[in-house]
DNA sequence: CTGGATCCAGTTCGATACTG
DNA sequence: CAGTATCGAACTGGATCCAG
């Protein structure tokens, strides 16, 4: 297995990885798995978690990260059915560069409202 | 300066910062950043690197980037007009976190591409 | 509770044309 | 070359309703 981590990774064009890329560079599939972090979350509880998504985009995203095997979809045959939702571990691996991610725009939160501030002006 | 980086980032509800995530969190935003890397790029030279960006996405990107302070823009008054774009500190830092993410997704596109086969079937 | 389907308002995006 | 403006097609996403 190479580990891209160390060095620069290869460019993205004309690159199979490109073809993957759009569907994990997106809000929605970012925050959910910001949010499913190391817990096994309901439907339910993982759409409280998720400040403003919506029915629909939830679902979505949710069978686009299954589908690419970031996510595992559990079903309880009960009724009312209880479905729950747990990173794999490529979806684990993602998640920390995720976590890199936020961690960046919270430390960064200061320089981009003032660089906001003098562009807006 | 507080570093997130170590352990857990705060959750991203109801924060500052899910305000800025949605710019940072999009396709061409990183797909741009990532074509920039340590280099100064010219606006064509930047549309080149982006394997399908439109002249319109391009803009509006750039622009944005911009306006976030992670991207300079220097102007060279001469005709033509000769515009070249460079990260900034921030947007370097913001790069890295790009890096790795591109790293992952070339690291785990075996793993992606079972999966959907898997889930399609 | 989970989730599929439908409708449609609003947005996005690409193409095109035009400016300095 | 870089950038803006405009237009229409395509898509997105939210609301709603129904089903298991």
């Amino acid at each position: 297995m190479r580990v891209w981590c160390r060095r620069r990774p290869p460019a993205l064009r004309r690159s199979p990885a490109r073809e993957i890329f759009p569907d994990v560079a997106d809000k929605w599939a970012l925050l959910i798995i910001e949010a499913l972090g190391e817990r096994t979350l309901r439907f339910s509880e993982v759409r409280d978690e998720v400040e403003g998504v919506s029915h629909k985009m939830l679902t979505q995203n949710l069978r686009m990260l299954e589908r690419n095997g970031l996510v595992e979809r559990k079903v309880h045959p009960t009724v009312p059915p209880r479905v729950e939702y747990t990173l794999t571990g490529p979806g684990r691996a993602l998640r920390t560069t995720v976590d890199a991610m936020c961690g960046w725009t919270h430390e960064h939160l200061g320089h981009i409202e003032r660089a906001r501030e003098r562009f807006d002006a």
